[in-house]
RNA sequence: GGCGACGUGGCCGAGUGGUUAGGCAAGGGUCUGCAAAACCCUGUACCCGGGUUCGAUUCCCGGCGUCGCCUCCA
């Protein structure tokens, strides 16, 4: 198994620290604002990383922070007239709804930067006293020029950053590159009590204190969006490795890339965004999960209409397939198949190539099934490939058509009372003896209102079959 | 300006030094009362210019273009 590196900037062998144990990392939203297409593309991405890991027989520990203190947090507090617990709540909120209907599994520690402070004040105080770190005017900062591998991760040297580099009033900065750990607090701001006075943590060392206190010195895998590279995990690496110079921080970076909106980087802070509970809402979320994986986890990806209708159909496709073959499936899965999956699975998780593999394994089964033979191997290992992407059927359940049901049943003489399951299969059945009779106008008038409430009857060599659309 | 990524057929999108990715859409056919679904077939794809090579879309150099980071950002 291979992955490619941030650090580095290379393909590496996949070697975890412990065998069969791997630990992750992954930057987590900052709970500011509601969510957007982007914040799902990397719950989503990082979430099958996860899943495929698992499939192959790791044990992970997959940790997701939630940074709940920050400047925009408190003047998203300021703005609407509530407290910053109040901001952080309802965009969390937001966040897991968006998740959760995304099929991203929830993580195996979710901490909050709130709930660590006395891990960063560590930290903070062993960078000070290793001369890492200074205090000044309340707040410290971490000394850039303390740490020589500075740069490493983002490909930037010192030298070129200080230029562009700049003190901003109100900072007691000693260098233009220092960056915050922990900030004085204001009046009216939350803060903690610390050895340097009341204030907060900086955004970067939260990530740094907490990944240590979960995963240890070393961990396997930090992810997270491609634009938090520099400087964040920059920064990361740099404090983490100043405070521990025993390891490396972790071994393996993984950053996803970008969704545009016509042509542009989503972004919260230009409002140039789609709102994810919006989308999810426009679309059903599996095909927003589908849209997210037809692309290589690094590359960016356009958010167009025209490609989450591509996303739907491909997703019909899919089940439709799946929908033909009822019961259980015993065959093991298709030997051929399941390696071609983890083959490409493997080779830096190679998303779009595995839908490959399932799409051919759904035209082999079709082809199986119009043959008449058994497609039972190649069922299982569709049904096992697309657990791991998790890229779940559909509800068959009828939802909310009852009332339209019950009335397009009544005319034609069926009586409510049962469920609406039968009476769907009555108006089935009535349509089968129309046809019977040749009576196609009553067959289609029954499809047709069938199918404007949402119901789809296809026939097949065995009798008509219904589901939801 | 510095650093980095990318440029594949109508659209989206994997991948490879020489033999089919895949999806969506389109055309033809089979099946079907019709429809849907499905299967089969079709469309001579790799930004431009050099170079390496028996052979490059795939490696190297240059150019053009798009995007990202260089401030908060998934």
């Amino acid at each position: 198994m291979e992955v490619f590196n941030t650090l580095g900037r290379t393909r590496q062998v996949f070697e975890p620290r412990d065998p069969g144990v791997v630990t992750m990392y992954v930057c987590g939203p900052t709970v500011q604002t509601s969510p957007h297409l982007g914040h799902g593309r990397a719950a989503v991405v990082f979430d099958v990383i996860r899943r495929y890991l698992e499939w192959e027989g790791f044990e992970v520990t997959y940790v997701q922070n939630v940074t709940d203190v920050d400047d925009k947090i408190i003047n998203a507090a300021a703005e609407r007239g509530i407290d910053c617990d109040a901001v952080a709540a309802a965009s969390f909120a937001e966040f897991d709804e968006g998740y959760r209907k995304l099929g991203v599994k929830a993580p195996t520690i979710e901490p909050r930067a709130t709930e660590h402070i006395p891990e960063m004040i560590d930290m903070i105080g062993s960078l000070i006293a290793s001369d890492h770190a200074y205090a000044s005017g309340g707040d410290v900062y971490f000394s850039v020029r303390s740490f020589p591998e500075y740069g490493k991760l983002s490909g930037r040297r010192i030298d070129e950053l200080e230029s562009g580099a700049r003190i901003d009033p109100g900072e007691h900065k000693q260098d233009p590159l220092d960056f915050a750990l922990w900030k004085a607090a204001k009046p009216g701001e939350p803060s903690w009590d610390s050895p340097w006075g009341p204030g907060r943590p900086g955004w970067h060392i939260e990530c740094s204190a907490m990944s240590r206190k979960y995963l240890g010195g070393g961990f396997d895998i930090h992810a997270g969006g491609i634009d938090l590279i520099f400087p964040h995990h920059e920064n990361e690496v740099a404090q983490a490795e100043a405070a521990h110079p025993d390891a490396p921080f972790c071994r393996y970076w993984l950053h996803n890339g970008m969704v545009n909106l016509a042509g542009e980087k989503m972004a919260k802070s230009t409002g140039h965004v789609v709102g994810l509970l919006d989308a999810l809402e426009t679309y059903p979320p599996t095909a927003v999960r589908l849209f997210y994986l037809r692309t290589h986890y690094r590359k960016p990806v356009e958010f167009t209409p025209e490609a989450m209708d591509d996303a739907v159909a491909s997703l019909e496709r899919l089940w439709a397939f799946r929908r033909r073959v009822t019961g259980p499936v015993e065959a093991p899965p298709d030997e051929q198949l399941i390696d071609r999956f983890r083959a490409v699975m493997g080779d830096d998780f190679d998303v779009a190539g595995a839908l490959g593999v399932i799409f051919d394994a759904v035209r082999e089964g079709n082809r199986l099934l119009d043959a008449g033979e058994d497609p039972g191997g190649v069922v299982a290992a569709f049904d096992e490939m697309t657990a791991v992407l998790n890229l779940p059927a559909p509800d068959v359940g009828l939802g909310d058509v009852a009332d339209g049901l019950v009335e397009l049943a009544g005319a034609y003489g069926i009586e409510a009372g049962s469920g609406d399951e039968d009476l769907v299969d009555a108006l089935v059945a009535a349509r089968q003896s129309a046809k019977t009779a040749k009576e196609w106008d009553t067959a289609d008038a029954i499809r047709d209102g069938l199918a404007a409430l949402g119901v789809v009857v296809e026939d097949t060599p065995d009798g008509a079959r219904w589901h939801r659309r």
